[in-house]
DNA sequence: AATCCTTTTTACCCTAGGGTAAATGCATCC
DNA sequence: GGATGCATTTACCCTAGGGTAAAAAGGATT
């Protein structure tokens, strides 16, 4: 969120899509509203005219957990959902009144699968990157060390045979001390 | 990192470069060595053929923090330095001996920039969204909550007016009260 | 002005994790 | 075996931030 500058202006997205023949259909939400849902398949990658959105998900508390904010000329999308075919677990709220430009999938498409193969793969690289980042700005915002180390060790064993616990504890964002408490602790 | 499956498999990628003429660099590296150093302009999208790398940056006190872990069938790079002309702040340090292969720049676009205009645009997406994450990773996984709230304040002072303290105490990844506290402590 | 509702602040006590420093463990090298 | 060097654990005390609950402060609305 909050690019010093916007990705790309309006303009640039409009002329684009003029070259391609494209029309971007429009949607205008009141304050309050919240247009996305948990659950709901993103269909779009939403460029903001104007307006601010506010992006949140539910921890495992059920708390509501702000993941972003977005304003006017900014872009947003649910990666996981928009680019793949996981389910949507960000909520999107109109903060105020707020007008968007809806880009679909398939005029995404349209726009970037052009023709090259390699033009795909690397898109593909740039969006698993995102997804990666944005799971683990999830991650380090709500779960504690200790959990976020129980998942580790879950999913990534082997790490522990690679890194050491100094390397380790700076990942998960503690002291290697309180890394080394933890263990104790789940050791029983 | 540690995306489920790897992005791209080595033959894909070998299997494009050949369609297109190009040679990847081969690079090894020994145990302990930090083959990209902070400062230095990244040169490179990594490829892990094996090994075991640690990416680190160092934080306001000077205290290395591990960003990311990466391994076999891997690709990293420092987004903000190869993919702009920011300087690069992250250390690559090789965690095993590790032998990489290296897409320059130059193959880089040639992969991507093959042809269309609006192909550029939508990697310029991509890449934006994944600099911005990165940003975020780094800022909640070292940052305190206070030093989180005066940078919004320096860089956003608008969102005072849209957002709630609620919603902002979230997205700082604290909450309602913690914000007030600070609020109250930076009053004087 | 009185009421209602939402946002924000305070207060109390509790817990996770930090900072410093020392102690232990484990390899390696002589 | 002793010495050196790194990785890990422990211990002590401290601080940031959490949980619950209540109080205060603003808006709106009538």
């Amino acid at each position: 969120m909050f690019a010093a500058e916007p990705y790309v202006s309006k303009e640039n997205l409009l002329g684009w899509a003029n070259e391609l023949g494209l029309e971007f259909k429009k949607l205008a939400v009141q304050k309050g509203e919240v247009f996305l849902k948990e659950k709901q398949r993103c269909q779009y990658f939403y460029f903001i005219e104007e307006g601010f959105i506010r992006l949140y998900y539910l921890d495992l508390q059920g708390h509501e957990i702000t993941h972003w904010f977005s304003g006017e000329n900014m872009m947003i999308t649910s990666p996981f959902s928009f680019f793949k075919e996981e389910t949507n677990i960000l909520n999107f709220e109109a903060l105020e009144t707020t007008s968007l430009l809806l880009i679909s999938r398939e005029q995404w498409k349209a726009l970037s699968e052009e023709n090259e193969n390699s033009n795909r793969a690397i898109r593909r690289l740039s969006m698993e990157f995102s997804m990666q980042l944005s799971r683990r700005v999830m991650s380090i915002h709500t779960e504690s060390a200790e959990y976020r180390y129980l998942k580790l060790i879950k999913n990534h064993p082997l790490i522990f045979q690679k890194a050491n616990l100094g390397h380790i504890a700076s990942y998960l964002g503690i002291t290697q001390q309180s890394l080394s408490r933890i263990r104790k602790r789940l050791a029983h």
